[in-house]
DNA sequence: ACGACCATTGCACATGCTGCAACGCACCTC
DNA sequence: GAGGTGCGTTGCAGCATGTGCAATGGTCGT
């Protein structure tokens, strides 16, 4: 709605792909130098955007600083942590949390198996929308029109053989997760890693957000891996109990 | 230099305080609610801002994915991220790495103690930076005039008794860290917690990064955790010898 | 059902953004 | 060391765009 500001928010994707020279931020743009440049400048006063000592620009400091004074901000995440950290002692595995939000499902919380073994996830990123466990669950949540819409939408990269193929797919799959109240992924992102997940719903009974455990299959197979279920949904719907009753003023939810 | 940019980068430290409404958003801005709800429509289209269903704005999950991006975009961290995780490995102790950038430094790793004790730290959080032994070495590798100027710039919390109390102070710190090559926090942001650090070299010999050990008493005192200085500041020289070689185009430094 | 409050819309005005062209600067070539 | 090339920077005239006002619509509380 207001071009300018479009114009510079259109920059912080951009240089989130690297770093760029001024010239190449206008030419992506589509505006003259002296327009990204006043556009920068801004970007830079405000600390989002960081010159670099070659005159290239990158994302700076600040952001990631509000992103994070940000995800503090979820109340989700504070209500959940202790439970996650107690799933995660009790079984070793890596324990994720994750919302949905405007066509996108983000980990906001995590705690790392205690076996050495390494998941690509990090908290803040998007997660592999059409395969993950906790994505399944979130999205199996919406209402029809949407959820409808955003399958459609969406792109069905075939990480694995098992990945979700297509739409059509996806919605099946979603609407068995829906009825049966909690999701996997065996395989589907990565070959050799599955997971299992459960709700959190807030105090209007929708999912907030979602929580799951991860393991390779040289740690333990999908069978022992299911066998944990129970205890998996006995702590999202503890964290559900508690996020419900505390529910302060406003909703952060989602 | 972009009033209309300016105002709208202004919302985004505003909504990190937490949801606000229209109003709140235009009155705080010094504008008519008209101009507030354009800049609010445009940062939500592109996802920094939500509108929450009781039409209340907070910043948007896009913010977590941008700065995640970024983040990662750092290669200080990725050739850091193994040698850290084997320190912690080797030690058992939370271990840190942050980098500086105008005016503020921020954690942009961490991996956590094995022993079940909290810190307050977090990845992308700003560090306590007259305190933190990571701020310290980063600090003191600044250009005289650049050091001075913020060293009068900065607040002094008196967080604990040890805490540096004033500008005067920090740089006489500073100058001790500059010399020695290594810094320390004892007590000073909390009684019971204990730092050491090491700097992290770019190519150019620059303090690029700084990785610091960090214990509470009750696990080791300090004495203990000054015993293993070695081990960190080998840590860190590794860490400055694969970022110095394979350092490729541009610096992405500090 | 009424009123208060807040978000939203359409519009006239002029602010402040835009693109152009000229300048400065650093690096590279010959 | 002189000339050239590429990139960032500046000042300015014109007008597109953002601005504030006042009126409308929707929702909640009473």
């Amino acid at each position: 709605m207001s071009q300018t500001v479009d114009r510079a928010l259109t920059i912080l994707p951009l240089l989130a792909e690297g770093p760029a020279g001024l010239e190449e931020v206008a030419t992506r743009l589509g505006v003259h130098k002296s327009t990204a440049l006043r556009l920068l400048r801004t970007l830079c006063e405000h600390g989002l955007v960081y010159r670099q000592p070659d005159q290239r620009y990158r994302l700076g400091a600040r952001l990631f600083a509000l992103a994070q004074q940000a995800m503090e901000s979820l109340d989700v995440r504070d209500v959940a942590h202790p439970h996650l950290a107690r799933l995660n002692a009790e079984t070793g595995h890596t324990v994720h949390l994750a919302v949905y939000e405007e066509g996108e499902v983000i980990y906001i919380d995590k705690v790392d198996s205690r076996y050495p073994v390494r998941m690509y996830s990090r908290i803040g990123r998007p997660v592999a929308i059409t395969v993950a466990a906790v994505a399944k669950l979130l999205l199996a949540d919406l209402p029809e029109a949407e959820r409808r819409e955003v399958a459609r939408r969406l792109d069905y990269p075939r990480y694995t053989p098992r990945s979700t193929p297509d739409a059509q797919a996806f919605l099946a799959e979603l609407a068995k997760v829906r009825a049966q109240g909690w999701a996997t992924d065996l395989g589907g992102h990565e070959e050799s890693i599955n997971c299992v997940a459960a709700p959190i719903r807030g105090p209007d009974g929708r999912v907030a957000a979602a929580m799951s455990l991860s393991a390779p299959n040289v740690v333990v197979g999908a069978d022992g891996l299911l066998a944990l279920l129970p205890q998996i949904r006995r702590t999202a719907e503890a964290i559900s109990a508690e996020y419900s009753g505390t529910a302060p003023g406003g909703p952060t939810g989602s």
